[in-house]
Formats: structure tokens, sequence, C-alpha cells
DNA sequence: CGTGATGTGCGAATATTTTAGCGCATCCCA
DNA sequence: TGGGATGCGCTAAAATATTCGCACATCACG
């Protein structure tokens, strides 16, 4: 299980994990860079340290620094928390989800993107898995 | 402002939030229900006036219960939730999500959200509203 | 080598979050 | 109308989260 990484997690180690899933990989410094009023590094030190002991973030030593980086896959991370949305905000349809977005005018995508989407949805179309 | 009305609140705040998201509206008794590892009915009435404090619900009488609801539109909500998981998971693209989403197996959608689904995006790039 | 800049972890102070106990008001109905 | 059930807010204790000071390593380099 464990599907949603975020419940279980304090505000701080939140936006640590959202910034290492953003980027990758990041140093602490790279983190305080991201984090909004970002204490110091020996805070997010701590953190880091806690998020390692749950098993939420793995580190490795790069030089003399440490580079962290989220246990979870990106990819599985992703499916979680979109999944999360669509059930809190979109009674679980990416239809509507896609929709709101679409109206949303600071969405700005352009018609090169909306064409390769289109084509997504078709060959999904296609393929349709069982369906039963 | 406020984009991210999550962004600030605690952990328990935020959970109850999504409850009232979920629900639209809420009573005491149905928010415990909710809420994973529900706290006593009095703590959850703690959390609401908290929010009700910063401004993030609002609440009505119903007889002698009383009745609360998000402050912000859900909508406007969800356009901020759905963006913010774009640009933590997904390099901010509608297109990687919905991909994501469609190679999800546990997703099941039918042909038939495809076929509205691929209409949506069809409307969207006729109008294709400015573009600038 | 000697020294300053940088990085690290531990341990402990501080601040916030989380939880409930209480006493009062209201409602249902026997 | 008296008593139990249900709901509410206030207030304060208990539990967590958040932050950092400090002392010890490493590294680059004059």
């Amino acid at each position: 299980m464990a599907q949603a990484p975020d419940q279980d997690l304090s505000r701080r180690e939140r936006q640590i994990m959202h910034v290492l899933f953003r980027r990758g990989t990041a140093s602490v410094t790279e983190i305080a860079a991201d984090l909004p009023d970002a204490p110091s590094g020996t805070s997010i030190r701590t953190f880091l340290r806690i998020l390692e002991e749950k098993g939420h973030v793995k580190r490795q030593r790069d030089g003399r620094k440490h580079v962290y980086r989220p246990a979870m896959s990106r990819a599985r991370a992703a499916r979680a928390a979109l999944s999360g949305v669509l059930s809190t905000f979109f009674d679980g349809s990416l239809e509507s989800a896609v929709a709101a977005h679409l109206a949303d005018p600071s969405s700005e995508l352009n018609s090169d993107e909306l064409k390769r989407l289109r084509k997504l949805i078709r060959d999904a179309e296609g393929s349709e898995k069982g369906d039963r």
C-alpha cells in the first residue's frame, strides 16, 4: 500500500518530498533554494534524516556532499497524487479534470499538445484492455 | 493569491478540507466518518473553528447542528490542486498526466468516457481561445 | 602543514498541532 | 415536563513538528 505518501507527512516533510520529486535529485542547498521560507541547512538535514528513517528518501554521497532522492519512483508517486486529486476534486473522473484544465485560462496549451493528447486517447481506445 | 490552500494547512486541517471538498458540505459527524483515525468530535470542532478563523471554512446552522463548507469554490480549489500535481509530478504537462492515467491499470475507464474525453479535446482545438 | 569555507549528525529548545475534558444549551418524547 | 441524548465552544494538557547551536570532519589551497 502506502498509496498516499503525503498523508503521513508533516508540512515540511511534504514540501521537501515535492522538491525531490520535482528535481528528481537534490542537495541540501538545492532543496533550500526551492523551499518557501527555507529554514537553515541544518534543519533541512534534520528532515532529510527523518525522511530517510521513514523510508521515503535515499541518500548518496557525491564528493563531500550528499544527494537525496525519493525512495518511491516518480511514476508511482505521480499516479497516487493524481488519483488523490481526482478523487477529492473531480469525483474520480479524469474527464472532468481535463475539462477543467482546458477551461482554465492559465493552462495555455497549444494546438500541438492538444493534438498529441487526442492521439493519446485514440490509441487508448484502440488497445482498450479488457473493458469487461 | 492563496493559490495553494493546502500549503499552509496542517495535516488534520488538510484532511478535513478534503472531506469538505469531496462532500461539498458536511456535519461534524460526517467529517468524523470520513477521517482516517478520526479523533473525538470535540477535536474536530476545534479544527473547524480554526479553519473558520483562517477563512477556509464557512458554517451554517441546520437545526441544532452545524453544517460546514469550504469557503473557496470547489472549482477553484480543484484547479489549484490539479496544477500543483501537474507541476510537481508531470513537468506541468497535462499530456503526461493523462498518459500516466490511461496507462494505470487501476484507472478502469470505459470507451464511453474515452469518447467524451476525445470530444472534449477536439472542441478545445476548435475554439482555441486566443492562443496568443 | 595551517586555515577558512563547507558539510554533517546529534541533541535539545521552541513552536505548532492535536486531542479531549467540561459545563452549558437544545431537542426528543415518554 | 423531566431525563437522556446530542451538539457546541472554551480552555488547557500532551504529542509532534520545526528549528537550530555545536563540535567534529573534509576539502581546497596558499
